[in-house]
DNA sequence: CCCAGCACGC
DNA sequence: GACGTACGTGCTGGGT
């Protein structure tokens, strides 16, 4: 086994320390890993740095437990971190960046992280060190749990290993992860990921670091008050239900409500059950349903509001940090096959826009004082990027005319004059538009439209008459998916579609769909990721203290000072438009606010 | 502790 | 006859 012979060393003195600075002042690149006392960077303290820069070797250097200590060893370490003539290797490096930021080191660029560059390599597979060790490496790594314990309250830290087990168990993580490089980087080549992985997700590292660092304010006053007014309304809400029910019970059990809605209330003979046979009572079932009995429409208001509460008002106050009074969200760059970006911890990237009470949670999030939000999206990027990568000529000359698209789109296919477009043919054409792409079927549009599948297929017909390119690239998609098991973006991101010559139907379909939607969405995730990162780096070359502080799959949020904002508006617009080079406009749309809904 | 069902975003 | 719109996160209930 490749990692089973190795000479790990620790660093024991402060001379050791300078001696192995300068030994690895003159490298091209190291790999380096942290342990730390928590597994939330921006709360962590230091308890050592492993190195390893040749397989089966590397160091440890510990830190004692006085941040004073601590911080001077740092400044000897601080010129390798710094030194942007040096690739620095990693296993999610944002954690350890973040880290060391702690204690006032930039670790500067360029990286190569492992886990970034497996998610390019086989973006639906697990990126963490264990996996990757095991696959690649045939060979299981000194589990963590062997040093701290089994999670749970008893849990150590690594603060409390004994110096001696936490050289083997660090240093190996190194060793491995240095290992993992140079079996990814000639693999990135052969793919034709490079450009992808050095240009826009490496150095998106940093930007996602900066942007988790700084947060984002929320009115905590705003959201304990709304939280009062809600568990009023769901309090009076319950008693109404319990009295058109007849009887009590946990509107929140799906199960318990199906029982009410379908046995007892007896509101549909054929309900649609699950395929665990409970009844279905989605939104969509009991919306169907809501003219029949009027314990439905206060179900549907009442989960609404039991959602607000327990996922937002009550959520987001207990995420505010002590120290910042701000919440600072985790972006996930190794998680979404097709290339975005998701949101935890908390998840911003679903905080309510559409319902009028759930308006409310986006206007708890606030600017500092003296500050103003400045939200910039991209107007309909997926739809522009169907007509690109299609080269549809009528959807293109719909974009480039610069009139409504929904609206184009319902003139074309219900055969009338733009003009002459109602508000319900727009609305058809917004949802085929959204239906084509993600590889809508008859039947779904049917569904989504309640029309009948005959009519619905007709619709389907007209649109691909109306943009017959488009119905050609859906076919090549699938076409070019079945003889190469994958596709890709623009950019060149890869999606595998393992399934597309499956035998079983839905699981083909799935795949199909896959490979009519991947190259989408992960052409506009490639675009506003060169955008974050050539906007992240104008900000500091032009000095500017504006900060972005949040991105939603085709939005940017920044917070800045009024003063700041002709100019950040000119070059976020710029940057956003000028990311990718289409046949059609990048059309931005912008705001600015006193709160993200004013914003948005 | 895990899964199902549901609901929020794009 | 069955199936049926991409990508996420997180809550509650309910079974183990």
């Amino acid at each position: 086994m490749s990692v089973g012979n190795h000479s790990y060393t620790l660093i024991e003195s402060e001379n050791d320390l300078r001696k192995l600075v300068s030994e690895m002042r003159s490298l091209k690149e190291f790999c380096f890993d942290t342990e730390t006392t928590s597994i939330s960077a921006l709360a962590s303290n230091l308890v050592a740095i492993a190195f390893s820069w040749k397989k089966g070797e590397g160091y440890l250097v510990w830190f004692p437990e006085e941040r004073a200590k601590t911080l001077s060893l740092l400044r000897i370490l601080q010129p390798l971190f710094e030194n942007t003539s040096t690739l620095k290797v990693g296993q999610n490096l944002k954690f350890d960046i973040q880290v060391l930021e702690n204690y006032g080191i930039e670790v500067k660029g360029p990286f190569f992280d492992t886990m970034l560059a497996h998610y390019l390599l086989e973006p639906d597979l697990r990126h963490n060190m264990d996996f990757l060790s095991e696959t690649y490496l045939n060979y299981t790594p000194v589990p963590i749990e062997s040093l701290i314990g089994e999670k749970g309250k008893n849990q150590k830290t690594m603060r409390e290993v004994p110096v001696e087990k936490l050289v083997e168990y660090s240093v190996e993580d190194a060793d491995v992860t240095y290992q993992l490089k140079h079996l990814f980087e000639p693999r990135l080549i052969k793919e034709g990921l490079t450009e992808l992985a050095s240009k826009i997700e490496m150095p998106l590292i940093k930007v996602l670091a900066d942007m988790e660092r700084t947060g984002v304010r929320v009115n905590e006053g705003d959201l304990r008050s709304f939280a009062v007014q809600l568990r009023e309304d769901i309090i009076a809400l319950e008693k109404e239900i319990y009295v058109l029910a007849g009887t009590e019970f946990n509107i929140s059990s799906p199960k318990q409500l199906g029982d009410i809605l379908f046995l007892r209330l007896k509101l549909d003979d054929n309900a649609r059950v699950t395929k665990t046979k409970q009844f279905t009572t989605n939104e969509e079932i009991l919306q169907r349903l809501s003219y029949k009995h009027p314990v439905i429409g206060k179900v549907l208001e009442y989960r609404g509001l039991r959602k607000l509460l327990s996922t937002y008002v009550e959520a987001l106050p207990q995420l505010i940090d002590k120290s910042t009074g701000r919440v600072h969200t985790s972006f996930n760059q190794a998680i979404a096959s097709t290339g975005r970006l998701s949101s935890n911890n908390p998840n911003l990237q679903n905080i309510p826009v559409k319902d009028e009470r759930g308006r409310e949670i986006r206007k708890a999030f606030v600017p500092e004082e003296g500050h103003i939000f400045f939200s910039a999206d991209y107007s309909q990027i997926e739809l522009r990027l169907m007509a690109h990568l299609s080269r549809d000529k009528s959807m293109i000359a719909d974009f480039l005319s610069g009139s409504d698209i929904h609206a184009a789109t319902a003139a074309k296919i219900f055969g009338v004059e733009i003009s002459e477009v109602t508000r319900e043919m727009r609305s058809r054409a917004k949802t085929a538009n959204f239906g084509i792409i993600y590889g809508i079927s008859s039947f779904g549009l049917s569904e989504r439209l309640t029309i009948g599948r005959k009519e619905a297929k007709e619709l389907i017909d007209g649109y691909f008459n109306s943009y017959p390119g488009v119905k050609v690239y859906m076919d090549e998609s699938i076409r070019k998916a079945r003889a190469l098991g994958y596709v890709t973006t623009m950019f060149g991101r890869k999606r595998y579609t393992r399934d597309i010559n499956s035998r079983n139907q839905v699981v083909r379909g799935n795949a199909e769909r896959n490979a009519i939607n991947a190259p989408i969405q992960g052409t506009a995730a490639d675009i506003i990721k060169i955008a974050m990162v050539r906007i992240h780096e104008r900000l500091k070359k032009e000095h500017m203290k504006a900060r972005m502080i949040l991105q939603v799959h085709d939005e940017l949020i920044f917070e800045l000072l009024p003063g700041e904002l002709d100019k950040l508006k000119e070059m976020v617009i710029a940057e956003m438009s000028g990311a990718a080079r289409l046949d059609v406009p990048l059309k931005v749309d912008w705001g600015t606010g006193k709160n993200w809904l004013e914003a948005h």
